[in-house]
DNA sequence: TTGCTTTACGTAACTTGTACGTAAAGATAC
DNA sequence: GTATCTTTACGTACAAGTTACGTAAAGCAA
């Protein structure tokens, strides 16, 4: 692939014509599963290297909207919990030169912002139910797990530690079975809680928060198969279901 | 006044040609005095029109860097706390039409754009530092009770409860101090927080927890004049001073 | 001096969180 | 098939934090 065929030229040209200049959107997938809290990336084409899930915001588009918009694409989910969680506004957020020579990105002739302000959101998916999408001018999509991410580019280590912290701080508001097959157990949740907080949980004591929260139902049947004892299968009750965007903000 | 010499025309002619478009910063600025929350507003030149102290981002300009510009210019402040709070990003965020006719701003030859996004900020100021300064398209700069306000322009009613509500959750977190008179009183610090939170608190309790705290350090003199029982005069501990913009993000 | 308000500190009941014990259910080993 | 191990499900004991309310000292006003 060279300067003169590849796909994101004709892309970047769209986005400078329709889309906000010096702005951009960037979201942080979370999904779980084999124990494991995973987020999806995106590989360059052409190349070994790795960003976030991003894009950019028509002029007349709800930036809630464009977030949706761009995390559906990569997802192919059309109901998912989006929340906001912190603006990237920094006048030198990365090394522009050297993390634009690595996407392998020719953008000599596109008129292109010399800064970029990202909004971040971060995304609760089932992972189950998600098919990984590359777009234009990526490769492959695929999960990764939290633990062991590779350099990426742009700054999006650091997005992803800031959206790991916000999921940390408002654990107990946010909709967390977004996160888990339906229904789940009770040691699947803890698994969960886990993976977020980066600390072992007493399953006792977390039986006993969980059940006294009085969110949960417990349906007849026990989760076959799996563990030594069958553990019960629960829901979360209708009120904190948490349907498309139900921000504090709007 | 009319369209031909409204000061906001080369203002907003600037604007449009050295700061981004489409997006701009409004800031909810927090004091506290005669034990009432107050927030500093704007009057529009020749109206009855008030809004919040905003402002826009310079091309090269960082976020933080603009937010703290915009309040420095209204306060003539330049220690302060800022803190990002949200993003107010739907495409029809407020009647532009009627809005902008509410403002008598002429925009008529200059490009303006159809939409804002506007990232959210509130400060926490000390009151009686404060000098209030209207900008190029204000006539007048002046503290207002948070609990009653005028219908504001814009949706910035919306914005003020919407950063009301981010302090009331983080207020824990946040340093109060600046708010405050250095020092203050645990009776103050107990107004203050009533009035963020919106309800009473028990005296006696709040002494204990303050204390308990351990974040308080008492000075061996007392408020005189004021009281029946002279208070004793309180600093926080050098930790949790905050500086200008010790934001989680960055 | 008497009465009132505000500060400063204390006690008791209650709720929440943490540490750890244990039996039942299922899987695996012998 | 029985013993052993792991995991679930539920329980108890103690510590920490929260809430309700009592009271004396300090200052102001009558």
């Amino acid at each position: 692939m060279n300067k003169y065929n590849h796909p994101g030229v004709p892309y970047f040209q769209h986005v400078s014509e329709h889309c906000i200049h010096y702005m951009s959107i960037d979201g942080v997938i979370f999904g779980f599963s084999e124990n494991q809290l995973k987020v999806l990336l995106l590989r360059w084409k052409g190349t070994d290297e790795w960003s976030l899930p991003g894009g950019f915001i028509y002029k007349l588009e709800s930036v809630d909207a464009a977030a949706g918009r761009i995390v559906q694409e990569r997802t192919g989910l059309n109901q998912l919990y989006l929340k906001q969680f912190h603006v990237f506004g920094d006048a030198n957020r990365y090394d522009q030169a050297d993390t634009w020579q690595r996407t392998k990105m020719p953008l000599e002739g596109i008129k292109w912002s010399e800064r970029t302000i990202s909004i971040g959101y971060y995304a609760l998916v089932n992972y189950s139910k998600v098919t990984p999408m590359p777009d234009l001018i990526t490769d492959e999509c695929r999960w990764w797990n939290i633990q062991d991410l590779p350099r990426l580019l742009f700054d999006h280590n650091h997005i992803i530690e800031v959206a790991l912290h916000s999921l940390r701080r408002e654990l107990n508001e946010q909709p967390l079975n977004h996160l888990l097959p339906d229904p789940f157990t009770i040691p699947e949740l803890q698994r969960l809680h886990e993976c977020i907080l980066g600390t072992a949980l007493d399953s006792r004591n977390f039986y006993k928060k969980m059940l006294a929260s009085g969110q949960l139902e417990r349906l007849p049947e026990r989760r076959s198969g799996t563990s030594h004892k069958a553990p019960y299968l629960y829901r979360f009750q209708e009120t904190q279901s948490g349907e498309i965007l139900p921000e504090p903000g709007t």
